[in-house]
DNA sequence: GTGCTATCTATTGGCAGCCAATATATGCAT
DNA sequence: ATGCATATATTGGCTGCCAATAGATAGCAC
């Protein structure tokens, strides 16, 4: 996987891995991880500026937790985030389908060509 | 869809229209819209530099054709183009996997959650 | 008790890559 | 003669992710 690949979509997989229940930052990096199979490798530059930026559109809320002496941020979808995460994945559909259908024209019956 | 839309899948949309046949930068992006049911009009100064550097990479050919006293870029795919575009479309596969399992776990049955 | 690794958060600079804007010219219809 | 479709090309700018860097806690091996 390239360097640069979730560029447009990261905002969808925040969202998505959310979705079950709240994390803080270095678990939603291990849970994309995870969830792609070990392609999506997130960098911490990548998610905390993408967080807080979220979070300041209010599609999340956080929370800081304690752990012993160690301090988490927890984050967790608003109702404003589930409709966000909604909408990313129709975004995702769409996209799919809009270059899917020129990348591999012939690998979708009943579209004319 | 969204404006940067195909950032970083560019390259494929281009061989894979050309895959057919060769077609000049004009038509290309009447192509790559037909195909992608409208969702995707690519302008000029996205596609003539990507263009370029598709050929200077050795994907493609070009050579100029002249109706009445119209010039014409006419681009066709090398054997090289043709082996880049299986590449881009593996890349593909990869990315749409990786992102949608990711973006929709229950949606894909067999994978452990 | 010293290192090594994992866990955890955060910021900064850079740059790839696409788009908007702009320029130019032909051909055809009205 | 005006406007729209056809056709190619360049430039500047911005978005947004990544690499690099920084620093703190915690546990394990040795």
């Amino acid at each position: 996987m390239k360097s640069d690949a979730v560029r447009g979509h990261l905002d969808g997989l925040l969202l998505a891995v959310l979705e079950p229940g709240p994390l803080h930052g270095y678990a939603i990096i291990t849970a994309v991880q995870r969830r792609s199979g070990g392609a999506l490798e997130l960098r911490t530059g990548t998610i905390y500026p993408a967080l807080n930026r979220l979070e300041r559109l209010g599609l999340l809320s956080s929370n800081w937790q304690s752990v012993g002496e160690r301090r988490r941020r927890c984050y967790e979808l608003t109702d404003a985030g589930r409709a966000g995460l909604a909408e990313e994945r129709t975004a995702w559909r769409e996209f799919t389908t809009a270059i899917g259908s020129v990348l591999d024209p012939v690998a979708r019956p009943g579209h004319a060509v």
